[in-house]
Formats: C-alpha cells, sequence, structure tokens
RNA sequence: GGUCCCAUCGUCUAACGGUUAGGACACCAGGUUUUCAUCCUGGCAAUAGGAGUUCGAUUCUCCUUGGGAUCACCA
C-alpha cells in the first residue's frame, strides 16, 4: 500500500550545471532507483530576466552524461506535465486565486520605492524588517497580473530533515513573501511547492541554502492543505578554499568541461556519489548498480565536502586502468593527437594498450602518445639530464648505439624475441639497464617518459626503430 | 546585525558511550632489470577549546571559538 517514491531535479535554465547540481540530482534520482520509483526532470524557467538560452539542452546533456535518466520531463513528456514552469502560468494563477479566495493572499500595496523606505526605516532602527507588519487592513481584488503576497500564519516550526535531522525555526523568520510577479510568473517558492503537489513529489531534496527558507514552505503548505514531501537538506560541495560552496563564480567547471577533458561517466558518477555518502564500509568503488543498492539518505553527512580534484583523477585512472581496452578504445578514440589519424585501428590500438596503466584522462593522450604518431624532435636535454647518461663519455653512447643497432637489426620486433635481444645486448656491452635501456628508449621516442621499453618498440615497429636509432647515431657522431 | 546550519588526519570520510581513533586520496621512503606510470610494503598525519552528565566521552548537553547559509518581484 505504499506510495509510489517520486523525486525530481528542478534546475533553472540559468547556465551550465556544475558538479554540486549534478550531485543533487544523483541523490535524488538514486532514491527513486532504489526504491523502484520515478524520477522527474522539472525546468523552472520563471525568471525571464536570468534564463540563458540554450540551458535547458545542457542540463539535458550533462545529466545523459553521467548517466541519469529520468521516467518525466520536458523533453519525453509524461502523466504530470507540463514539465516546464514557463509553460503551466495559468495553473499557478488558479491556485494563487484559491489563495486569494481562502483570503490567505493578497495584491502588495506598496511600490517599490515604498518598500525600500520601509526596508531603510527598519535598518537604522536596527530591527529586522517584517512585511507583514505592513499588511494591509483590507485586501483590494487582484486582477492576476500584480504583484501578490502570500499571508503568513506566523509559527514555530520543528520538522525532520532526512539528513540534517530535526530542525527548527522560530515565527520571526515567517513572513508574508511575493508568490505571483507583476510580470504573471510565479516565484520559486510558489511554484515548486505547486508543481510537487501536482507531480506528487514524495521526496524534496535540495541543496543547503534553502534550508532558512524552509518554515515559509512548510506555512504554505499548511495554506494549501498540501501534505508535505520528506524534506532532505543537502550540504554544500565546497569550492578549493574548501569553505564556501562552489560556485560557478569562483570557477565551478561545466560538468560536460570533464566530458571534454576525458573523464568517464563512471568515475565521476562515483566521485559525486562519495562526495559527502558512503555506505559505512570502507569500499571506495562503487558501480552504478551498488550505488542504487546501497545509497541511503541517511547516511548523507551533514557539513561541506570539498571537491578534490585529486580524488577524481585518481579515481578516472582506476576506472581506465579496469576497463578492457575495446572500451577505453571507443571512449579515447578521439583524444589520439591528429597525427594520428593516418594510422590504423589496430595500431592505436596496440599504442593505447601499452600506454593504459598511466592514463589519467583521455585528453593527456597526445602528450602521452605522440611520438608513436610524429617523428619525435630529437633533444640533447633529455640525455644530458639523465642521471646515468650523463655521466657516460660520448664516445661510448655512440658505440654502444652502434652496437644496440645491429643487434636489433637482424631481429622480428615481437615482444619476446625483443626482450631477448635486448637482454643479450646488456651481457654484450657488460652495461647497466640503466645505461643502455635508457639510451635506447631516448633516442626512438625522445620523450620524458615512456611505456616499457620492449613494449615501445614492438609498436613502433622495427623500421621506425631503427631509423630513429640511425639518426640519433648521426647526431651524436657530430658532437 | 537577527535567525538558522555545520565542526575527526592537508582532503574525502569510518567508529551500538568502551578501538593502539580505522580506511581512501595526496605526500614521503623502499621494492618490482631504464624513464614515467602501475602494483606491493612501510611511514607521516586528526577528534577546535572549555565545562557538565557518566565508571568511561569523537559520540549526549551547555558555553566559547571558527566556518557557512539566509534575510529579493533569484532560484
Amino acid at each position: 500500500m505504499n506510495k509510489i517514491i517520486r523525486t525530481r531535479f528542478a534546475p533553472s535554465p540559468t547556465g551550465f550545471l556544475h558538479v554540486g547540481g549534478v550531485r543533487t540530482a544523483l541523490f535524488a534520482w538514486l532514491i527513486a532507483k532504489q526504491n523502484n520509483g520515478q524520477f522527474i526532470l522539472r525546468i523552472e524557467d520563471t525568471d525571464k530576466v536570468r534564463e540563458v538560452a540554450g540551458s535547458e539542452q545542457h542540463i539535458i546533456d550533462s545529466l545523459h552524461f553521467i548517466g541519469i535518466k529520468w521516467d518525466e520531463g520536458p523533453d519525453i513528456g509524461g502523466q504530470y506535465g507540463p514539465y516546464r514552469q514557463s509553460d503551466k502560468l495559468t495553473i499557478y494563477k488558479e491556485w494563487a486565486q484559491k489563495l486569494v479566495d481562502k483570503g490567505r493572499a493578497y495584491p502588495d500595496p506598496y511600490t517599490q520605492e515604498e518598500l525600500n523606505r520601509l526596508r531603510e526605516q527598519a535598518k537604522i532602527e536596527k530591527r529586522p524588517f517584517l512585511f507583514r507588519e505592513h499588511r494591509p487592513e483590507t485586501f483590494a481584488k487582484w486582477d492576476g497580473s500584480s504583484t501578490l503576497r502570500f499571508k503568513s500564519d506566523p509559527k514555530p516550526y520543528v520538522w525532520y530533515d532526512a539528513v540534517m535531522g530535526e530542525l527548527s525555526n522560530g515565527e520571526e523568520v515567517i513572513d508574508d513573501f511575493i508568490i505571483m510577479k507583476n510580470d504573471g510568473y510565479p516565484t520559486y517558492n510558489f511554484a515548486h511547492i505547486i508543481d510537487d503537489h501536482l507531480m506528487e513529489i514524495t521526496h524534496v531534496l535540495r541543496s543547503q541554502e534553502f534550508i532558512s527558507s524552509t518554515p515559509k514552505f512548510l506555512n504554505l503548505y499548511e495554506a494549501l492543505e498540501f501534505e508535505r514531501p520528506i524534506l532532505g537538506t543537502l550540504p554544500f560541495v565546497m569550492g578549493p578554499d574548501g569553505k564556501k560552496k562552489l560556485s560557478k563564480r569562483d570557477g565551478a567547471k561545466d560538468i560536460l568541461d570533464y566530458k571534454k577533458e576525458g573523464y568517464s561517466s563512471e568515475a565521476l558518477l562515483n566521485f559525486l556519489a562519495t562526495l559527502g555518502w558512503n555506505d559505512g564500509t570502507t569500499q571506495e568503488i562503487f558501480s552504478e548498480k551498488e550505488l542504487i543498492e546501497k545509497f541511503s539518505i541517511e547516511r548523507v553527512s551533514r557539513s561541506g565536502a570539498k571537491f578534490d580534484e585529486q580524488r577524481l583523477l585518481w579515481l578516472n585512472g582506476h576506472y581506465i586502468r579496469e576497463m578492457n581496452i575495446d572500451t577505453l578504445y571507443a571512449n579515447a578514440k578521439d583524444y589520439f593527437p591528429k597525427e594520428a589519424s593516418a594510422y590504423d585501428d589496430a595500431y592505436k590500438k596496440n599504442v593505447l594498450t601499452i600506454i593504459q596503466e598511466r592514463l589519467k584522462f583521455y585528453s593527456e593522450l597526445p602528450s602521452l602518445t605522440n611520438f608513436f604518431f610524429a617523428e619525435p624532435e630529437p633533444d640533447l636535454t633529455l640525455i644530458q639530464n639523465n642521471k646515468q647518461l650523463s655521466k657516460v663519455e660520448p664516445e661510448t653512447l655512440v658505440s654502444l648505439l652502434e652496437v644496440a643497432l645491429k643487434g636489433l637489426d637482424g631481429i622480428s620486433f615481437e615482444t619476446e624475441k625483443l626482450s631477448e635481444t635486448l637482454n643479450g645486448l646488456l651481457e654484450k656491452t657488460r652495461q647497466k639497464p640503466a645505461i643502455l635501456f635508457s639510451l635506447i628508449r631516448i633516442v626512438t621516442t625522445w620523450a620524458p617518459s615512456s611505456p616499457g621499453l620492449v613494449e615501445s618498440l614492438a609498436v613502433l615497429g622495427k623500421e621506425t626503430t631503427l631509423s630513429r636509432m640511425k639518426n640519433a647515431l648521426n647526431l651524436l657522431s657530430k658532437n
């Protein structure tokens, strides 16, 4: 006989979504999923001034990227539509009229100027401004187009929050607030309550900044005679300073930027879910399925969590290492350096295979793999600055290269054969690997680091390897 | 300023009122025949302060301190 669990994410189309917003959506989605409930996307576009064109699509793309899907929304419709607040202005007006009829709402009789003056005065007298102290004796008739205020019924509240526990506030925070603006749009304070009710939302999750306006919502629920949903207040995701909430103003990144930089959705999902939540064990890695199973709103922490890029980087690297090569290739395909377009899939896949364990995010692929696709520019400082090689006479380097060149010339470039040959060269030259292998590695890649020598040479192939070694030989002989 | 919320390693966090306060990231050291990375081992590192309740407080209560939110025709 239990009610169907319905949760929602209700962003305003005022720009992109950052990790804080996506985490709110994620938690709401997890609650719906684990209860076989429904998750709804609703667009709260009641502020025409702040609206940014294209935001709605951007929000949809962001959620899709993370893997959050909704059962009802502006793009797919549903039984409880419309899912865009600007499409249901007449509905808000009707409910506003009901409040007027009940004597619980009235047109604001003051001009903006008069209001400002009253606020000023309160400030001078060092007391909080309360509109209800200036509430008119008799209410004018509402013509539907002027500013409408809620007639509050001030009283103290104690309520239960699924995350924060018991919260309370005195009656002094309850005031007559605007529910309908003079442009015909409802305010957030009014619209979201009507919508949550009509859409039969059971759990309202939102971030901490709404905690102080909750009492007025409670007052409004009562006036409308709505059943109150379960409220859950999420702590902020903190910015780099660890003190203030993450905000676009302070450089919070668009979630889609993480996609561009080559973070996997699984890593991001895992990261976001464990930012302020854990299951009480020492488990760090959660699949989507596990998250749906194990998530619980009661275990969300009450204090803000700093967004730690280092941890995200580690997680992403972890997921990359766990991927099978075909999945990884599909994900990373578009991130290869542009010279790679001349090479076939098999070759690129080989490169990816030997680079996999040192890849942290896809967009660093070019810097890690350039020399597999383009002729590297010789950089002798790599030899000069090498701890071991810098101590070796240049003539010795030349002769080492000559011996190596001869040794590699006659063989086929399979890993096993290469490995055997290189070990043989070690004995023949009576050099330490740190000298001989470093030398070969550097002159064939001219990169500060690279994958294992044998693997790298095998992928580069015999022709390329030998030609690069010959070039190096010429270069070193000249000096 | 009024009101409200929060407080464990640098960071994310765990701990029926009883633990040598645990794990992970980061960092440092050592190991795995070159570099970088991976992997393994080890190390560094925390209950903001003060009262109270209790045989016993990270845990419960109060105060202080610190941080944050909110007081819009923004959400």
